[in-house]
DNA sequence: GAACAATGGATAGTGTCACTCTCCATTAAT
DNA sequence: ATTAATGGAGAGTGACACTATCCATTGTTC
């Protein structure tokens, strides 16, 4: 197909799949011509990959860019981790101010520790972790009065333990199509993120009407 | 204290203060005279609270602008509803296309179903609820081969309830001292949500690297 | 009370981001 | 042969979140 009809069956305007080929998002078609290219059902499906990543789950183009890079280059179904490498580049790097290093140390240690007592296999390469480091620095920062440590974030350890339980079934087989199981790797953490946040919402609104009524009244 | 402490105890320069009352986010202070004017505790929490949205939570100046002013003017303590008031603003409104229509009554079904199914006592303007029917039709969008149901969506349900629970221990008294109720409210629906987020990414890889070795060795 | 710094308010400018538009020399389609 | 479409390059756009510059006052210090 060409540049007309790789726009019309994504959805994506001609402009804008120049502008993801010019950035490195989208390999250029096959040339067969000065002025003439050709792409394919991998271009579309490549496209969908990245408005899914843009649209969805709201990631850069730089972002998605490392994203895919790392889709591309890690060997797939060499190793189990090869799931989690691209899905580590969605992640920003962790960048401490010097003032600010007691505190990361700190956090990053509650996130050792409950680490720990969920007997989790991952280490601090692991996509997540410096986001988790990151978070708790922010919870302390601006809810001083929250006591956010070790115990009162284990809750959050169980919850998506269970999830990922749910979520990964026993059957997956990342060696059968690594690339799928790549492909489904990425879109399904960047996908439900925001399902997740949404339910969680909902959940909250639900116990809060929950309350006694008590409660309430002797206001 | 005047603009120079304010931004020193902050860390705020001063030309984003003023850019922030501008934008209405920040009350000015009390003029003294045509170029004088006194900030207090309440400009120093205020701007906390701004700069925990903006940099923990990643919501844009005009979102947190819905949500300061629902905190404002829905008078807390009336109802538990006031929580979840300023929450929803956290959301975009839904757009639907047209030809999408029949998507999102689907999704919408799905959601209620879900609800129904954990017998969660919230309505169609609940925060979240619009949130969660986009991921869902996204989710159907971009990841086709899965089976993305009520059956499916359960699992994340049960999940937050169950981190609901954990979060709003029973004796959260609202009514206490209402906008403190409120200001954790909003704080703890945004801050936490990175947290969650990259808690699941690493139960993800945790239980990736627990698939047995021979569903890798057959590769 | 004179010199100098700081203030609040208004306005304009900056850098980033994700596109989007305009050209143009070919090439395809009719 | 005429008309439309193509790929590639570069410039332009609009939104966003600041940031810088002015300036007529006011505070502060000597």
């Amino acid at each position: 197909m060409r540049m007309a009809e790789l726009s019309r069956l994504s959805g994506v305007p001609t402009a804008t799949i120049k502008y993801y080929v010019r950035e490195g998002l989208l390999p250029a078609g096959e040339t067969t011509a000065p002025n003439q290219a050709r792409y394919d059902q991998q271009h579309l499906d490549r496209l969908s990959l990245i408005r899914a990543l843009r649209e969805a789950a709201g990631l850069s183009i730089a972002t998605i860019g490392r994203v895919l890079d790392a889709m591309d280059h890690d060997r797939p179904g060499a190793h189990p981790d090869y799931l989690t490498i691209a899905v580590a580049e969605m992640s920003e790097p962790l960048v401490v101010r010097d003032d600010e290093v007691d505190d990361y140390e700190r956090a990053r240690s509650d996130v050792r520790e409950v680490i720990d007592e969920l007997d989790w296999n991952v280490d601090q390469n692991s996509p997540g972790y410096d986001d988790a480091v990151r978070s708790i620095v922010a919870i302390h920062r601006y809810l001083p009065d929250l006591v956010a440590g070790p115990d009162e974030l284990l809750p959050y350890g169980r919850a998506v333990r269970q999830l990922a339980d749910s979520e990964i079934s026993d059957d997956f087989d990342p060696a059968g199509d690594p690339v799928a199981a790549l492909r489904f790797s990425v879109l399904g953490t960047a996908l439900f993120e925001p399902l997740i946040l949404a339910l969680r919402k909902l959940a909250h609104v639900d116990r809060i009407r929950s309350t006694p009524a008590a409660t309430w009244a002797k206001r």
